[in-house]
DNA sequence: GGGGGCGTTGTTATGTTATAACAGCGCATC
DNA sequence: GATGCGCTGTTATAACATAACAACGCCCCC
């Protein structure tokens, strides 16, 4: 069996959004890429200012918030990257440029962040609600919780 | 058939918000009561720095952040009041200490929330985070879209 | 009645997250 | 060579939330 390192997974992502970058013609700049790269060296979800501190740092000058946000809301509105509403961190989207709504899974003890999809989650919710006449358009689905690993360990 | 006004669902919150404290040796002090009220009489979630404004109005004095925060602390806790996470509000809730997760329907062209319960979504994610070996302990749902009434004037 | 603990409040200050507004640049196009 | 467009830089500020500490009232118990 081949171990993949953690930093794999966001080697991979960072690969696929450039690449999905290119096929779309969308412009990877290099502020844009900073921020992506430095998402792809975390093991976990980052926050906005995290990012910023760490930009600053590789670039060796103040980076502005403005800058930042604006790369991390290029991403998401391209499917690249979610925002984890319940806590304000911005994590890699590992199905990206599929713009369908997800269900974050948080671990409250490694504070890692998995990505998940589920036909019946999904079925459920928009029977719910056609249910009440509600027409639902996006959906925010973040479960807070112990990650298979952390539990086993506890 | 009886019109309920907006004010009602509010009022009739209030009301068992305030049973609920009685029964259960919980203190409905003065700066909790205020928050309630200005909860209650809005049609809307608010965010916490409008409910610190209609607070230091109806007190005739400024009121401070943590005393608002902490009276919003104090009915979350208690299953009085959801926190709209993707938007920074609070809500009345309207199944009063029933500490189950809800599903909140956000209509983006009133500004109005919903609640619902829905048993077969509350499977299908236990179900999901059972198959992936999670261990769920809280959840956030929140649906953006278009309310029935909104939907229909569309 | 004195003392201790507990929950609540007031106050000050600060931390954290996010956006508005405007100027300028590079590049393609006409 | 003007115009438009997308991106960036910069400054300032808005919006959201908490830390830390002092003080108060109350209950309980000795």
């Amino acid at each position: 069996m081949k171990e993949h390192s953690l930093g794999d997974r966001g080697a991979v992502w960072a690969r696929k959004v450039a690449l999905a970058c290119g096929r779309r013609g969308l412009a990877l700049t290099p502020s844009r890429e900073g921020v992506l790269e430095i998402l792809a060296a975390s093991d976990v979800a980052l926050g906005a200012y995290a990012i910023i501190e760490a930009l600053s740092r590789r670039e060796g000058r103040p980076i502005a918030p403005p800058t930042v946000y604006r790369a991390l809301e290029f991403f998401r509105e391209n499917g690249f990257l979610h925002k984890i509403e319940s806590r304000n961190l911005y994590a890699p989207c590992d199905h990206v440029g599929h713009a369908h709504d997800v269900v974050m899974l948080l671990c409250e003890t490694c504070g890692r962040s998995e990505e998940a999809q589920d036909s019946a989650t999904d079925a459920a919710i928009e029977a719910l609600a056609a249910r009440t006449g509600f027409v639902a358009k996006r959906r925010m689905l973040e479960v807070q919780g112990l990650c298979r690993r952390c539990a086993k360990a506890a």
